[in-house]
RNA sequence: UCCCCGAUAGCUCAAUGGUAGAGCAUGCGACUGUUAAUCGCAGGGUUGUAGGUUCGAGCCCUACUCGGGGAGCCA
C-alpha cells in the first residue's frame, strides 16, 4: 500500500510512490504512452502510462478510458519542469472504478445554455473549479476578518414577514394557515437590531431578489454579507469597507495563486488593491461623468450601469461613491447634516467592469424622524414597528452596508459573469439543476 | 415590463429559395513526451414547435416556445 496523497500536496512526496484517488478529466495518448490529465478535487496533474510499465492490459485499458471515468492510481512523483504545476506521475498501476463513455462537456468550446443545463456536470471543469475554490477562499477570508475584528456572527432570518425596504419585489411563499411569508431580500433591518445587542455584528447568507433582472451582473438568489456596527459613522463604514476589501484580495493572493493563474487573472490588478480607496461625493462622480460623457447624467438621478462605467474606469482601485441625494436611496439612511439633499451613504463600485459590490450608510437612529421617512414612502408603520423598537429604547448612531459575494468573486477571479460566481445560479429563466 | 439577438449532428458553427456541410467530440487503426497532439478510416440529422407563401423553405412571412445580451432595479 502507498500513501493517499491528494494532488495539490504531491510536491511534498517527489520521489516516492503514491496512491491518487480521483477522475480522468482529459487524455491524449502516443505509442506506448498515455497521457492522463488526472484530478481528485485539489488539483490537476499529469500522469504518464508508458506500455511497458504497467503490462499490456492495464495499458490497453486506461486507453478506452473516455473523460471522468473514476480511478485510482499508483505512481511516482516526479518534479518535472514541463509540467505546469512542476510535478507529473509515473503510473506504475491503478484500478478502474468505472468506464464512462459519453461525458457530455468536452475541453472544447460550448455556449452557456448548454453549460448551464449541466451545470452539476461543469463544476468539474478547470475554470469553475479554480472560480469556486477563490469563491471559498473569499467567504472563510471574510469570516476570519469579521473574527479578527471582534465582530459577532448573527444571522438574519430567510422567513420575513413584510418586505424589508417595501421597494424590491419579493418571493411570497405559503406559511401556514392562510399566512403569507417572503423571502428575505436583506438581512439589514435584523442586523441593527442584532447589533444593539452585540455591538459588532454581521450576517452572511443567502438573499433573494424577485426582480426580472437579466444581466450579467444579477442573480435572483445570492449570498450577501451585511455588517452593523453600533456607533459607526459613515466614514467609518467606508473605511470599514475598504479594510474588508483590501484583506479579502490580499487573502486570495496568498492563498490561491494556482487558481488565479489557472483563470489567467492579471495578479498585478489585484495587488493594487491597497489602502487608500478613491472618494468620490456623488457631486464629484457627476462632475466626472459630465466630463467624459456630457449630458449622459442627469444630476439628481442615480447612476446607470454606463454611469458606474465611466466612473471606475477612471481608477485601478474599487471607488466609493458617497452623499447620494436622498431621493433615490432608502428609507432608514439618515440625512447629512451639512447637506439636507443629500444622504449619508456610499456605494463601492468594483474596477472592470461588474458594478456595484457595496452598498452602505448610516442609518437614521432618530424615532420622529424615521417614523417620517417612513410616511414619506408610503410604507405602513405596523410592519416596522418592532424596528422602530430600536430607536426607543438605547437608540444611538450605527452603520453598515451589504456586500454580494458573488460580485465580489467574479471581480477578484475577472470573470464576465455572476453565474460563474454561484455553484448552482438561480436566475430568472434558469432553476434547474 | 421594454429593446436587441439566437435556435441546423453530442458540442460550436456554416450552407444565393434548388442534393444538409465543416471542426471538435465518439469508435477503430498508427505513433515513447503529449499539453486544444498529429495522421488515416468510420458512424452520426424529423434544421425548436405550429401554420403560411412557393413548383420547391434550414433560408421568406405569422404566431408560439425556449434561451442569450441589455435597460430599469439593485449587491
Amino acid at each position: 500500500m502507498h500513501p493517499i496523497v491528494a494532488i495539490e500536496n504531491l510536491k511534498q512526496h517527489v520521489g516516492s510512490t503514491v496512491t491518487m484517488r480521483g477522475w480522468l478529466a482529459d487524455k491524449s495518448s502516443k505509442g506506448k504512452l498515455h497521457f492522463l490529465k488526472f484530478r481528485d478535487g485539489t488539483g490537476f496533474v499529469q500522469a504518464v502510462v508508458f506500455k511497458g510499465d504497467v503490462g499490456e492490459g492495464f495499458f490497453d485499458e486506461v486507453g478506452r478510458l473516455g473523460q471522468e471515468s473514476s480511478l485510482v492510481l499508483h505512481g511516482v512523483v516526479k518534479s518535472d519542469e514541463r509540467a505546469p504545476g512542476g510535478v507529473e506521475v509515473s503510473v506504475v498501476g491503478g484500478e478502474i472504478l468505472q468506464k464512462v463513455e459519453g461525458f457530455p462537456i468536452t475541453p472544447k468550446e460550448h455556449g452557456p445554455d448548454f453549460l448551464l443545463s449541466n451545470r452539476h456536470l461543469w463544476l468539474r471543469s478547470r475554470r469553475q473549479w479554480a472560480i469556486l475554490r477563490i469563491r471559498d477562499c473569499v467567504a472563510k477570508a471574510i469570516r476570519d476578518f469579521y473574527e479578527q475584528e471582534g465582530f459577532i456572527c448573527v444571522d438574519s432570518p430567510i422567513f420575513t414577514p413584510a418586505a424589508c425596504e417595501g421597494t424590491s419585489t419579493l418571493f411570497e411563499v405559503d406559511y401556514f394557515d392562510e399566512e403569507k411569508a417572503y423571502l428575505t431580500q436583506s438581512g439589514q433591518l435584523y442586523a441593527e437590531a442584532s447589533a444593539m445587542a452585540f455591538g459588532k455584528v454581521y450576517c452572511f447568507g443567502p438573499t433573494f431578489r424577485a426582480e426580472k433582472s437579466k444581466t450579467r451582473r444579477h442573480l435572483t438568489e445570492f449570498w450577501m454579507l451585511e455588517p452593523e456596527i453600533a456607533y459607526a459613522t459613515l466614514d467609518d463604514v467606508m473605511q470599514h469597507a475598504e479594510d474588508l476589501l483590501c484583506f479579502v484580495v490580499k487573502r486570495v493572493l496568498e492563498r490561491r495563486r494556482v487558481e488565479l493563474a489557472t483563470l489567467e487573472r492579471d495578479v498585478a490588478k489585484l495587488e493594487a488593491i491597497v489602502p487608500p480607496f478613491p472618494r468620490l461625493s456623488y457631486d464629484d462622480a457627476h462632475a466626472l461623468i459630465e466630463k467624459h460623457a456630457p449630458g449622459q447624467h442627469e444630476h439628481g438621478d442615480d447612476f446607470g450601469a454606463p454611469d458606474e462605467t465611466i466612473i471606475s474606469n477612471q481608477y485601478q482601485k474599487p471607488v466609493m461613491v458617497h452623499r447620494y441625494p436622498h431621493e433615490v436611496k432608502a428609507f432608514y439612511m439618515k440625512r447629512d447634516p451639512h447637506d439636507a439633499r443629500k444622504a449619508l451613504c456610499v456605494d463601492v463600485l468594483a474596477p472592470e467592469g461588474i458594478g456595484e459590490i457595496i452598498g452602505g450608510s448610516q442609518r437614521e437612529e432618530d424615532l420622529d424622524v424615521l417614523r417620517g421617512r417612513i410616511a414619506e414612502h408610503k410604507l405602513p408603520e405596523e410592519a416596522f414597528s418592532w424596528y422602530l423598537d430600536l430607536r426607543r429604547y438605547g437608540s444611538v448612531p450605527h452603520g453598515g452596508f451589504g456586500l454580494g459575494l458573488e460580485r465580489t468573486v467574479a471581480w477578484i477571479c475577472g470573470i464576465e459573469h455572476v453565474r460563474e460566481a454561484s455553484a448552482y445560479p438561480r436566475m430568472m429563466y434558469r432553476i434547474y439543476p
